[in-house]
DNA sequence: ACTAAATTTAATCGATCGATTAAATTTTGC
DNA sequence: GCAAAATTTAATCGATCGATTAAATTTAGT
């Protein structure tokens, strides 16, 4: 298995096509056929690849995980002091700048985004292992920032102080279909990011009392 | 049509039975077959009453509707002086508790808040019903009040203002299955819907430099 | 209680789902 | 370029979907 050129090709085509989909239509509504006939391959190809339709959406996560795994939030603030107060206030803000850029870069495929969210909505067995693979380790990397920055934080509290962080750009992704209407815009443009970031970022510092600047 | 008395009950079990399950695996997942064998009644009635499935669940969205519909912001505020700095923040909490009622009193079913909004999530029918008939009055709702607060307010940055404001609220409405296991708790305790209302009305205050208490 | 209308029920329809199979084709090592 | 393995393909499977139908039952006015 897994032997000759084309098979890769394959799977990516795939994973690709059933992602489109997923972000489009939601996990649990698409079919095999849309699939295949999305990616330009055969049914029977699913099966054999990944063992049937489950199999293939949760490599669908785990590729789109693997994008979060490769960059984590360390590498991102590996130079702040988090002794200072000015280096604490720079590392929130690069936590909520790659949060966004994970969400929103638009050299990413805008499924990345919209299909890995979603399947926390439900109980299910991607439900499982998306926070298995993702969601643990992005709360665990920001609640040991938030610890930094007040060590008085409680577990309750630093779960609520990382959704008091990234709600904002969590329900921009989630409800893009919904918000971006209301904007008269078709993505939401540089300047409009810029600003949900920096409200996202000034709210935290506020809140913290970190220097704005 | 609609002559006997039986006829109301069967249909209000239709709904609240498509409600649940809507709540538990999506709107798009939801088969009548589970509908009828929740509600007890037979899948021949929702044709019978509605039409068909797709009209069922445009009734389960109009239901839940109302519930928004009767309870409007304004006469949250109704009391509050908007002229007044302390008036305008004692509204932008109670725009915050209200919502937070929306979502979490726990008097209403549980489908109600998690059937809402994932309606939002992708493009369908009952989307654009849903835009119509709460999203576009809730946020007119807020902006009107936001603009008391900030009259140099962009459309857009409303638009922005209302996420910051309301998206911590939201994301623990549609995310609870994945941020409860990380509480350790089976529902959300009023301890900490009360912190998280709090922290939301108290970043919302700092931003716009309105007093504290 | 009788009757006509409204509602409920069980059975069945064609369409489509995920999955499987065996044959056809393509790829790679030699 | 040959042979063996890997992959792709088309056809088909049983199960389940939303919808429909006609018969059975229940309801409400008289």
């Amino acid at each position: 298995m897994s032997k000759y050129q084309t098979s890769n090709k394959t799977q990516l085509a795939l994973i690709e096509a059933a992602g489109e989909l997923a972000a489009e239509k939601g996990f649990g509504t698409v079919t095999t056929r849309a699939i295949a006939d999305r990616a330009g391959e055969n049914i029977g190809s699913i099966h054999y690849h990944f063992g049937g339709r489950d199999q293939l959406l949760e490599a669908v996560l785990r590729y789109v995980a693997q994008d979060w795994i490769d960059n984590p939030l360390d590498q991102y603030i590996a130079d702040c002091d988090l002794a200072e107060k000015t280096g604490q206030a720079e590392a929130l803000r690069r936590a909520v700048v790659r949060f966004a850029d994970m969400l929103f870069d638009d050299e990413k495929p805008e499924w990345h985004s919209r299909a890995v969210y979603q399947v926390l909505q439900y109980p299910s067995p991607l439900h499982d292992i998306f926070r298995e693979i993702i969601m643990n380790r992005e709360h665990e990397q920001v609640e040991q920032l938030l610890l930094k920055i007040d060590s008085d934080l409680s577990k309750e509290m630093l779960v609520l102080h990382f959704n008091l962080l990234l709600s904002p750009l969590i329900t921009h992704s989630d409800y893009r279909g919904a918000i971006l209407p209301r904007l008269n815009q078709p993505t939401y443009s540089r300047e409009y990011l810029q600003a949900l970031v920096d409200q996202c970022v000034e709210q935290s510092l506020l809140r913290y009392r970190l220097p704005l600047d």
